[in-house]
DNA sequence: ATTGTGGCCTGCCCGC
DNA sequence: TGCGGGCAGGCCACAA
């Protein structure tokens, strides 16, 4: 999916439709809806006002007076579009065409504008009151005792417990490739390894590599990335990348300065 | 309990 | 130009 950089666009855009009320629901694909369908969903959205929109980590909440959260998660290739426009228009692996099949769910207001969620590979969904108590801290403000219990005794590769959205929301693919290559931790270490030291390194890189990338442009856009992009030699000492499964996941590093 | 694997879906890109 | 294979930013159920 977007990771957590791409849904903070996102809860920025929609914040465009707190205080509009909803009028109609469209949900075409069944499968789109997680635990219920649209017989569910219409009643308990239609003809409410949108009190507030949040983000944990890569899922979208929109607040209802009253009380109701409808939660949006968009998969790898899920995008959201607000009175016909989208924040992002180029997601990495997803198309930049706007094929209107790809239109999985619809929110229509009572100012005449709509909130859309357009997703090729249908990997995303629509949840009515998520389960939020499941994700572990958000990434971007994340402090440095929650992220040593997140990382725990566990001997699991730290790349894994990064991804591991029940101990800290947010962090996809892209972005945990990025803050181990910015804190010097070879992704393969067990969780539980590091030095208070190495410890205050990574969260330091998790504080920094967030913003900074939010501001370049998404989890894209890193010096990692684009440097394995480019000819695969780290842009910081010239050695030739490493390209493992970690965790089921490419995953892209330095073998000479993340030990 | 923790950790790893496979599967879900579909579009796109590359090489033949 | 057409086609098959491999790849993909996430998440969940399942098994060891």
């Amino acid at each position: 999916m977007p990771e957590l950089l791409e849904v903070e666009t996102y809860r920025r855009q929609a914040s465009a439709v707190v205080g509009r009320r909803i009028v109609a629901v469209e949900a075409p694909d069944a499968w789109y809806v997680k635990r219920g369908d649209r017989s569910v969903l219409e009643p308990a959205l239609v003809g409410q006002r949108v009190s507030g929109i949040d983000r944990v980590g890569k899922l979208l909440l929109l607040d209802l007076e009253d009380g109701t959260r409808l939660g949006l998660r968009f998969g790898m290739t899920g995008r959201l579009l607000v009175d016909g426009s989208a924040s992002i228009d180029r997601l990495q692996y997803s198309s930049t065409r706007t094929d209107p099949a790809w239109i999985r769910f619809s929110l229509f207001f009572d100012d005449g504008g709509d909130l859309r969620m357009l997703d090729p590979r249908r990997l995303g969904g629509v949840e009515l009151d998520p389960d939020v108590a499941r994700l572990g801290p958000d990434a971007l403000t994340i402090t440095a005792s929650e992220l040593a219990a997140a990382l725990g005794r566990s001997r699991a590769p730290l790349k894994a417990r990064l991804l591991d959205q029940s101990r800290i929301a947010g962090i996809g693919n892209l972005l945990a490739d990025e803050i181990l290559f910015a804190a010097a931790l070879d992704p393969a270490r067990p969780a539980s390894s590091l030095t208070p030291s190495e410890l205050g390194a990574l969260h330091q890189s998790i504080l920094t590599t967030l913003p900074t990338m939010m501001s370049t442009g998404g989890s894209h856009t890193g010096p990692l990335r684009t440097a394995a992009a480019l000819g695969a030699l780290c842009p910081l000492d010239g050695t030739p990348l490493l390209r493992r499964q970690i965790a089921g996941r490419t995953t892209w590093s330095c073998p000479l300065h993340q030990r």
